[in-house]
DNA sequence: CCAATCTGTCACCGAGTGGTGATTAGCAAG
DNA sequence: CTTGCTAATCACCACTCGGTGACAGATTGG
């Protein structure tokens, strides 16, 4: 070992790449970016310390400083996903008046259906949700149906629903429902038979539930 | 290489454990078994050819000469996909007359409900289809798609949906909540802030259930 | 009895993972 | 210029992964 020919050490490494600025603030940003861009585009699969590094053009040992590893970095995640959603789902009522808790949860199923499809980075956390229990995912998911049930009671303003029904039980019905058919959407087109592919398809699921909200809440 | 000291080879292997037989078939239901338990225990995470072969206790070679390596592995659990399903859903009506297509659906709500909450294996499954999109789910994906629209088409019988309503897409988004509030019960034990630990949390969810179906087909 | 075949095992490969300690490079104050 | 701080990088660790080629032992057919 350590024979001869030891003299290489070839350095033909070409800066091209433009000289990494000593910048704290600028590479936690870049990290906390390429973590949020990773996830959404690649999925919690591949979801590791060297592919965010990768990702953020830095090594990885700035993660575990500047955030304490991947939990860290996924807490961080999580704390802008309170205003990710508010920013991404509108605060009012499209200019409608909601005169019955019907009207409510129709309009709210359909902004949430859209969000959810315009939403990759969401997407791949409830399929998370659903997929692996771990304290990283638990903390994702709080932070996000603490945020979307602060959406829910915001646009529900005095609006009660009907004597009879277990509203709780039902809307979580229909948000699974929503969750359910745009993860699979995502991932083969279909769900369950119905295609998902063009905007005709989504027109038609969009209806289908409008009329269970509909035949449940009138 | 392959120099001095080749006198070693301390055969110390006390055989306590059972000797392996040579038996092709049983190894290879021993590997499908692994295969299908770790599916089933594990999730698809650390689904690969070394926890199968560790699983059935055999090398991971077998896996590639039997199988073909993990795609044909996987595809053979498709294969058996068929007979899960029809064997773990009850074929009949359960003594009940189902006079409409709302008594169906309601009754089909229910037994695929409890089927899936029975079933770590399809719930595994139903996790892995939409998280990931690869050839392997795929084709597990089909087998388990293709069974159950063969159950539910030998379930209608003569029945048929109402006029006017999209019954496709409506039981699309009823299959669709079922299996997303399975699937989130199993890992967080609740879903949309709705509890679903006891069986006091499930009547409530089969109930809400029910009045969705009951609200579009009556 | 020998040779071919089949079952099962082992050792190894390259690549990638999470994680850590030591080191270099740039900047500002003294 | 020297000193000290810190952002950033490098080199390495032990480990796991999927995959392959070679080999040993049993079984079977000629």
């Amino acid at each position: 070992m350590a024979v001869a020919n030891a003299a290489v050490k070839i350095p033909l490494e070409i800066p091209v790449v433009e000289k990494r600025v000593r910048n704290r603030a600028a590479t936690e940003q870049a990290i906390l970016d390429a973590a949020k861009r990773l996830l959404a585009e690649e999925g919690f699969q591949n979801f590791g310390i060297n592919a965010v590094a990768r990702g953020a053009g830095c090594d990885k040992q700035l993660i575990y400083r500047y955030y304490g590893g991947l939990n860290g970095l996924v807490e961080a995640i999580g704390t802008d996903l309170g205003s990710w959603v508010t920013d991404r789902i509108p605060d009012d009522t499209g200019g409608m008046f909601l005169l019955t808790y019907g009207d409510l949860m129709e309009r709210l199923s359909m902004l949430f259906l859209d969000a959810l499809r315009a939403d990759p980075l969401m997407r791949r956390i409830v399929a998370w949700e659903v997929s692996e229990s771990s304290e990283q995912v638990r903390r994702l998911s709080e932070a996000r149906s603490k945020a979307l049930a602060g959406w829910i009671e915001r646009m529900r303003g005095s609006l009660v629903p009907p004597k009879g029904v277990d509203a709780q039980a039902v809307n979580a019905m229909i948000f699974a429902a929503i969750q359910h058919i745009v993860l699979a959407s995502a991932v083969s087109d279909q769900c369950a038979g119905l295609a998902l592919k063009n905007g005709k398809d989504w027109e038609k699921a969009a209806t289908a539930l409008k009329r269970l909200v509909r035949g449940v809440y009138g």
